[in-house]
DNA sequence: TGTTAGCACTCGGTATAATCGAGTGCTAAC
DNA sequence: GTTAGCACTCGATTATACCGAGTGCTAACA
């Protein structure tokens, strides 16, 4: 039997279970895990050998490897997904009075950055890892009101509610001078035509629509122009990160080379955007592990993410990053609830 | 000669001039410095053995130690604080293009949270150290004008626009219901009333005046209500850090038992905070050096801070957090100059 | 009196060797 | 298919020697 032979073949239940074991224990402990300590931990009715035969097997099905000829196993990131896959479903989820509390912040909040600051914080806390968020882009936001205010003469605060009363402000500089009056005027012109529609559709179709438009007794075109350039930027999605000193903490990612790609993801933030965004069109909890996370830059993390949704769109995706080595068992569901929790916010806020 | 009656004495000019370069030396390199490679490399027309001498009274006066018998010397706290003593009026800035870029962002800012990040990005990325700012607590705003708007029947959006054109907006929920117009009228009668006061006067002094005031067709103790409600918290001033991760760059600063304090100083920020506080009473650039950090939880630290005002009146602190050996002779100008910026900018705001 | 050359001594750091132990693969017997 | 036995591997730990940059002290020198 050659090893693309074997590498092809499923796995008994034996050998599943025992991989399973395997992998947990590493998790656990983060040391290679050997045959006879492993038998006798887990009191298996096997001998060592045996063990070492289904080893043997389970690292030509390259779902184990070892670190050095004379050393016990460690999952391969092929192995972690099996682990991850077989158990993603019976994973339970237990509500902790942190959880209560956090959870309690996080409802009560109307900050809209203060909410994602205490959803990492929440996220990481509990898990131990670093908690992660990407805040939906601003495009499906939608208005509920816009005001303009005066600031000097040329100089112009252009302020628009969300619908969950989200403020954004701009400061918008114009040519004209334009008395008190005509803005008020302006403002409840826009808030009138542009209310009940995202900014997304304002920038490609509305603007459009209302150019063409008569209005009389109103200098639509300049309110227009102000409103243009105020949401002009097409503004990007944010993301928030909590609780990198949990990593620190975990003497593997210190060692020498890790921390330099720790740095690297602190620093380029980017990277992890792209780890977050390539999860986005999936729903349920993703988990990238080791080399699935293509970025060359990091290794030996994993991120365990979901997207949330408002209403029935996915606007925004969340997680926790954290050594491969991690504790999947606690952190999915972690992930999982939040997200709906989020999810839920979210979509209440719509309404 | 006993010791006691050395470590009064005062230094002469050649015992001065050999601390500061061997501090300087320490700083540079890391490394404790050693009579005969000192000698050579600053090229002293003295023998190592006449430095050794100078050197056994430095560390008689406690300005020099040794880390064991056999090893070159290395600046004891009051050694470093000599260093900076000495050298502090003797700073220069240079302004660099980097420097100039980010003074332009901030400069530009409207959002005070995101003047503050970029304070203390700015503060980091020029001194490759962490950079962190205690905010103003928010009483000395000067109002320009408000607006309130609805949200939900009871809900109400409270938008401040400073005189600076910055937009502070809370989330006010009350038992009544209000119409738009109303909301409008208390908007006007608002601004009228708080345009030009302070934060802090407006809660001490102008409410209660007003509370006593007749006004006719208007409920305006309901508008006053509101208004209290949005600018009763007195809150808290806050702890912005950034760049961190340059401190986990530094190979002294992760050294087993360092890393540990550095995330307790990440995690309880609270001790941060006491040190920027400690520093707010004094004018111009302080440096606190390893053990006059009193909290035992740091050490190997040093902070170089300065307190930044809005017109006559400190408002805040700012700083850089870095090791012991910083090279304080970029990073005292670099805060100095920061914290005029910052007083600068914080003035304008309130003209 | 301050400076310097000379010298014995210290001690952290590196390199080398010896040893230990948890682990493996393989073979043969059950 | 499972297991006991055994020779072998190799990282980790410990022991030992050695190097070198550094010191303090003493005595001689300007």
């Amino acid at each position: 039997m050659d090893s693309a032979t074997i590498s092809e073949r499923l796995l008994d239940d034996r050998e599943s279970s025992i991989l399973r074991a395997i992998v947990y224990e590493y998790i656990s402990t983060g040391k290679p895990v050997g045959s006879r300590s492993f038998v006798q931990k887990y009191s298996l009715n096997l001998s060592p050998a045996t063990i070492r035969n289904i080893m043997y097997d389970l690292e030509q099905m390259d779902y184990l490897m070892q670190p050095h000829t004379s050393a016990g196993r460690i999952p391969t990131d092929k192995g972690y997904r099996f682990y991850v896959n077989t158990l993603l479903d019976s994973y339970e989820f237990k509500k902790s009075d942190e959880i209560e509390v956090r959870e309690d912040t996080i409802r009560k909040e109307l900050q809209m950055d203060k909410v994602f600051i205490a959803i990492t914080k929440m996220l990481s806390s509990v898990s131990h890892y670093a908690g992660v968020i990407l805040t939906p882009r601003p495009d499906y936001t939608v208005v509920k009101r816009v005001d303009l205010i005066p600031l000097e003469s040329n100089e112009i605060i252009f302020v628009l509610v969300t619908r969950h009363g989200v403020v954004i402000n701009k400061k918008v500089t114009i040519s004209a001078t334009i008395t008190q009056n005509q803005l008020y005027d302006y403002s409840r012109y826009l808030t009138n035509e542009l209310c009940g529609f995202q900014l997304l559709e304002i920038r490609d179709v509305i603007f459009n629509k209302l150019r063409d438009e008569k209005v009389s007794g109103l200098n639509k075109d300049l309110a227009l122009d102000i409103a243009e350039l105020a949401l002009g930027g097409n503004e990007e999605s944010e993301l928030y990160i909590d609780g990198i000193e949990n990593l620190l903490r975990i003497p593997e990612m210190v060692e020498e080379n890790r921390l330099k790609s720790l740095l690297n993801i602190i620093e380029e933030k980017n990277i992890l955007r792209e780890m977050l965004e390539k999860t986005m069109e999936n729903d349920g909890v993703g988990i990238l592990i080791g080399s699935e996370i293509t970025s060359s830059k990091v290794s030996g993390c994993s991120m365990v993410s979901t997207s949330y949704k408002k209403g029935n769109i996915r606007v925004g995706v969340l997680g926790v990053f954290g050594p491969t080595r991690m504790d999947y068992e606690k952190v999915v569901p972690l992930v999982d609830y939040t997200g709906r929790l989020v999810s839920d916010f979210f979509t209440k806020m719509t309404k």
